[in-house]
DNA sequence: GGCAAACACGAGTGATCACTCGCGTTTTTC
DNA sequence: GAAAAACGCGAGTGATCACTCGTGTTTGCC
């Protein structure tokens, strides 16, 4: 009602203490939800995990739904930073194949880097702010590969487009599974080489250009 | 010790009505799994959506987890039972484009019609036992789409083949995600379409034929 | 140095959940 | 038709979890 305090009801100041115990609080919370999912992780189990004490986590944190926003919020913007110039003008114009490179090894990193992102977008057990979160990130992606195949093929009707984003899309999320799941080194390399294969293969055509990539090794 | 109750602890004779209690309890189960996943899934809401009391429940279920390995164990089966005869020799040796027909609309119709199955199977949420499960039908179908890749690509390394099955295998996992989430009729339809365009196009290679599909639509 | 605010603790609290128990009802068996 | 066994119930029980509170310690500021 008066006018003063608008929307800031704890204008608490933190110490540079602080700072520190929220960050190893959150990557406590990032081992421990990698590990377990969102459901099965007690508060109680991330304060252990970050040598903590139950209540000082409280002193951060109002509940738990609030470490997995924060937590998700931290990396989408973290995301958002690293990969937002993938899908720049220039990058567009690109070729598919070095197109493919551009957009697709930052999204790789970034995942392999912070497999809690994937746990926590994933589930559908996740509090109801979470999942609106990762609806927009996703919307935004999806946004974007439209607009690229767009380029790439602009006779399609907004259907097929839309349906040829969102194959695309899954096409990546499944094989960033089995990128996540392979040994890092060698092996993880031939994976995401066969994705983008995958990939490749399935959106040459848009262009007209015919498959030219001899059998994989 | 005593050599007569070898290994059957619970020689309990079920009337009709117990096994209908049972089947009740199961599909309320697949609902309630399906919609909160199975870590938030109480027996209680179980018994409910069976308009059943919890007592009634444990009669026929040790504990929670009993009720998704039972779950499980009987998709698994139907499962096999309705997809077995899809890896069939003569299958085996039918042109690709008829093949994936052959292979893909079982799995993916078996997926629509159980969509719990999905979510049992997918959780790193779920007991042990589920997933010993789950890895043992993976690994079944991996061998399964390795023979067909063999067939298909008689040249190539166990590494490569391995690893283009689970790709194959990943990219079909994506694309029923795709598909589930697609709403019945013709866009789900158009959606496995474009699912085996994208899996035809990555195999085709493999076969030495050129993709001599046109863009879509 | 002294005061206030931020930090830290961990036993405690209420809610919820998986699961049990005692008792009444229906079905099977002889 | 009566004993036995399977079924069905729902309040109750112990454990666990998210979260709090009273108290003591550290830090920033004058």
């Amino acid at each position: 009602m008066s006018g003063d305090v608008s929307e800031e009801p704890k204008p608490r100041r933190r110490q540079a203490r602080g700072e520190r115990r929220i960050a190893q609080l959150l990557q406590a919370a990032a081992r421990v939800f990698c590990a377990s999912g969102y459901t099965a992780t007690s508060t109680n189990a991330i304060a252990r995990e970050a040598s903590v004490s139950p209540g000082t986590l409280y002193q951060y944190f109002p509940n738990k739904e609030a470490i997995a926003i924060e937590l998700g919020e931290r990396l989408l913007n973290e995301m958002r930073e690293a990969h937002g110039q993938a899908f720049t003008p220039e990058n567009l114009a690109l070729p598919l194949p070095e197109m493919l490179d551009v957009v697709v090894d930052p999204l790789i990193a970034f995942n392999c880097e912070n497999p809690v992102f994937l746990a926590l977008m994933h589930g559908s057990e996740v509090p109801g702010r979470i999942a609106e979160e990762h609806d927009a990130l996703h919307a935004g992606l999806l946004a974007s590969v439209q607009e690229v195949i767009g380029h790439y093929a602009p006779g399609l009707s907004a259907a097929d487009r839309a349906r040829i984003a969102n194959m695309t899309f899954a096409i990546f999320k499944g094989g960033l599974g089995l990128v996540l799941a392979a040994p890092e080194g060698p092996e993880r390399d031939a994976t995401v080489a066969e994705l983008k294969a995958v990939l490749l293969r399935y959106l040459c055509p848009l262009a007209g250009t015919p498959v030219t990539t001899p059998p994989p090794r």
